[in-house]
DNA sequence: CCCCTCTCCTGATCGC
DNA sequence: TGCGATCAGGAGAGGG
């Protein structure tokens, strides 16, 4: 699933093959994927024709790409959020439609940017930009670094966001009461970790998903946000490589790196720790995956 | 306000 | 071979 490594990826890739790129049209293919477009199809798509792309930008699991309308009047974001299965391709115009092919932008040199997407679970949208700092102020300078698409104001830094602070995220988890995968999946606290990531960073800092927040000390949690910091840095330094010229990689699964794996996927099998056969629980209506001797689940 | 459960979606896989 | 059940989970709405 994509999570902040591999939507990095995806950002990376955008960089590299769209900006700088003038939209001369776009397709919605199936509406559900604009369904979060304050405004309708025919409007997302009367304001993309013409627009040219500046930057592509990420936080956590969403990327945007930072747009121009001609002549400069106008100066927004098109937010993508991959969802489970999202894609973003560049193909040749004139290439076969993708299976699941979503939305099409066809740009100006003879590219397609394609939204591709089985479950529909992510999608397109354009908004406008808010100072990161005061989320509800505009910003003096619309698609700066600093400022952020207002949809997505209240998600928190990700650990690779220059305004994280790794301490104050501690600080406000030991004041929740609640268990630490769950606090380690809310964006507002910390974005970018999913499932699979937060399964990870559970298992290299020893630590029960299940544990409570509040009875976790300063010292561990700092560790386990260090590991997240870690497992997402290991598995983008092997999921930035993949794509090719006309192909921004995103697989919807967690790439070269899943050989990496210590946790998630590997019920049954022997922690490459300690050598206890891993276990799988349901939670928050998906799969944890951890040891049980390295991570002894707390006393009910 | 805080916490937690539910729901959206579709293709792959499995058992009968 | 066919078919129904199950599974995958990001994130926001809504309930308690």
């Amino acid at each position: 699933m994509p999570e902040l490594p591999e939507v990095e990826t995806v950002r990376a890739g955008l960089e590299k093959h769209v900006v700088g790129r003038t939209i001369t049209d776009v397709e919605v293919l199936h509406p559900r994927a604009v369904r979060r477009h304050v405004g309708d199809a025919p409007d997302l798509i009367g304001r993309l024709r013409g627009a040219t792309i500046l930057a592509a930008r990420r936080r956590g699991k969403y990327l945007w790409l930072d747009v121009e309308a001609p002549r400069g009047v106008d100066r927004f974001a098109l937010v993508v959020h991959l969802g489970m299965s999202g894609q973003m391709l560049v193909a040749r115009v004139g290439a076969p439609d993708h299976t699941h092919l979503r939305v099409r932008a066809t740009l100006d040199d003879g590219n397609e940017l394609r939204f591709v997407d089985q479950r529909t679970f992510g999608g397109w949208h354009l908004d406008d930009y808010v100072d990161a700092e005061s989320a509800d102020v505009d910003t003096e300078l619309p698609g700066d670094p600093a400022s952020l698409p207002r949809s997505i104001a209240h998600i928190a830094p990700d650990p690779f966001d220059s305004g994280f602070d790794r301490d104050e995220v501690v600080r406000r988890m030991r004041g929740k009461h609640t268990e630490v995968k769950r606090a380690l999946l809310d964006q507002s606290l910390i974005s970018g970790v999913g499932n699979i990531y937060a399964d990870e960073a559970l298992w290299r800092a020893r630590l029960n998903g299940a544990r409570v927040t509040d009875g976790i000390s300063r010292r561990k949690l700092a560790e386990l946000l260090d590991a997240a910091t870690a497992v997402m840095s290991d598995a983008l330094a092997v999921g930035g490589t993949s794509f090719d010229a006309l192909y921004v990689n995103v697989n919807g699964q967690s790439g070269y790196f899943e050989r990496s794996l210590n946790a998630y996927g590997r019920a049954g099998q022997p922690c490459r720790r300690c050598g206890t056969l891993m276990r799988r629980e349901e939670f928050m209506n998906r799969g944890s995956f951890f040891c049980p001797k390295c991570q002894p689940r707390p006393r009910q």
